[in-house]
DNA sequence: AATATATAGGCAAGAAGCTTGAGCAAGTTA
DNA sequence: TAACTTGCTCAAGCTTCTTGCCTATATATT
């Protein structure tokens, strides 16, 4: 098996697992390209241009994409400090509490991969595929 | 950056770079789920069904992908020679000599990769990655 | 052997989620 | 202040998936 498949079954099958985690929870209207926006927006929030570049699509969709999390009560639209023409889109406190059941999804999704490889070996990974590819996209579709 | 995040941006620039050196090397009519789909025939072919769950999507979908397939010439359907039901994908010499042009994309697109962080890493975290997740589907859109 | 059920595949319609094209408002440059 | 750029969004269209239904063959039951 390529690097390039196991990279992708191993990626394909924790979101999968995440999701799953996260429905569990009671968030059954989000899919995982949302996580990846709150994810985004978890800091300070962010513009629909920025979240267009972290998704890897056009910003018609980035747009169409908060438009339906704003429609579900996870995030809302602000004006933005310091430039009129941009919107600042920032997590509301269900959109919070989201993050918060995905972080424990992805805790839970990530325990068997513990007992296979161990905490220490499982951080090293990811500290190589950062080095690997700090700033790319990513992106929901192929 | 969390694992999940790490895992699927370097998948996803991996993807992306692969998929443009097929495109470079004059395939520009096929997606990056095709390369799934070859991947999977390229042993002794696989049936519609087979070609589904290793795509994870439904049966109809990976049908109408193999129509595609067909239609640009890159696989074709034969009897399968137990199952009178079912029917043999495999590929064409064109379908074989993708694979290959496929081959040498992902080796220049690792070669950056192999800089960072050597050959001997990038193999033991295919390794661990084959040993996390080991058969679980390239599902190809979230 | 006859019947019931399961499995492989595909047609057609529809829906989801992206892109392209166009346009407005606000910022920037000359 | 005029020209241009940037941030955003509306509308339309397209690609690619799913759902629902159907046929043919295989397998299990009686």
């Amino acid at each position: 098996m390529s690097l390039t498949a196991s990279l992708l079954t191993a990626a394909t099958v924790l979101v999968d697992d995440i999701h799953s985690g996260v429905a569990a929870r009671g968030y059954t209207d989000i899919r995982p390209t949302h996580g990846f926006v709150f994810s985004r927006l978890s800091e300070a929030g962010a513009t629909v241009t920025e979240v267009a570049e972290h998704l890897g699509v056009t910003r018609q969709a980035a747009s169409q994409i908060v438009d339906e999390l704003v429609a579900k009560g996870y995030v809302e639209r602000r004006p933005h400090p310091s430039d009129a023409r941009a919107r600042l889109v920032v997590l509301t406190e269900r959109g919070v509490r989201c993050t918060w059941a995905a972080e424990d999804a992805a805790v839970d999704a990530l325990e068997s991969w513990e007992d296979i490889l161990g905490e220490q070996r499982l951080l090293a990974m990811r500290d190589e595929l950062v080095r690997l590819a700090p700033n790319g996209p990513l992106r929901p579709a192929w």
